[in-house]
DNA sequence: CCGAAATAGTCAGTGCCCTGAGTAATCGGC
DNA sequence: GCCGATTACTCAGGGCACTGACTATTTCGG
């Protein structure tokens, strides 16, 4: 009787989203390396080097997810990882040669992809589709990390 | 030097996407409930005495991924799981008293978290919003899931 | 009627994602 | 110089999401 129309609510639209993305991802870029891996050899490739929060920052995952994600990575030795000799609270991040040619593969297969998986849309349509995304998932972000919480509201 | 951009990636968007959803349900529906476990509540208020698998395709959950659901949601006692006498592979779910009670507050609360979520939008674009994202959620489920797999491509 | 195929559900294994609690190292004020 | 706060990371625990292999039941063709 009172059941909602879930197709209005933009979190479940937006876990189909991603749900329909782990399919094509998995069927044309990789089924070892998945999209928040890739997302972490592209940060590094981007600035060799960092640490691993920062990494995490960059790509929008938590402390506990990134580490395990770089885990990972570093058993199929895609990245090295050694302690910061001036912060020994650190571990520097950079990847091995495998890892950049994982990375250098992987761009080509997932351009390939996300053309695919816009195809639906017009050129016009797609710009449309990430400025709204953004900024929802930008407002969202603020929400949660007040840069200036106080005296904000009320 | 090769490293691409990840903000025109929809797969990256969908997963910030859905991660600022989750961490504003947490905070302003319930940090019991899960929208997964939601969209289930709501999809036994819309047709009670369905069974597990179709369940899982109306709120867009795998076999697996909807038992561990309903299993979470019976220990709470906010649905009932019946043998079906007429089919006995199959499980008739319905909702508790208290389950369609907690349905009916987690209602309210999720179209508060709504308008807060989409406000950063305005009507049209909202209107938009849902729009694209569903063509292209569903485009590429009809990708997976062939009506007519044969003679489709080649 | 009976055996093969299809179907509903379970289980093990992998990976993502978060919180809260804990450890080790650094930094900052005095 | 020392002590308390901050910071980087780890660990345990819960939940979502998929695949592939398995069991039990039903269905359908001959």
């Amino acid at each position: 009787m009172a059941a909602v129309d879930l197709t209005t609510h933009p979190g479940h639209l937006a876990r189909r989203l991603q749900q329909a993305h782990y399919l094509l991802w998995n069927t044309m870029v990789s089924e070892e390396i998945t999209s928040p891996q890739f997302a972490v050899l592209n940060a590094l490739v981007a600035e060799p080097g960092l640490d691993q929060r920062t990494v995490g920052e960059r790509v929008g995952l938590d402390r506990s997810t990134i580490a395990e994600v770089i885990s990972r990575l570093g058993r199929r030795g895609l990245l090295d990882k050694v302690r910061d000799p001036q912060d020994g609270r650190r571990f520097l991040l950079r990847l091995t040669d495998d890892g950049l040619r994982t990375h250098r593969k992987l761009t080509v297969r997932t351009a390939r992809m996300n053309q695919v998986f816009l195809a639906p849309l017009s050129a016009d349509e797609q710009s449309v589709f990430f400025e709204l995304i953004q900024r929802v998932a930008d407002a969202a972000e603020g929400l949660r990390n007040p840069t200036e919480p106080l005296a904000a509201q009320r």
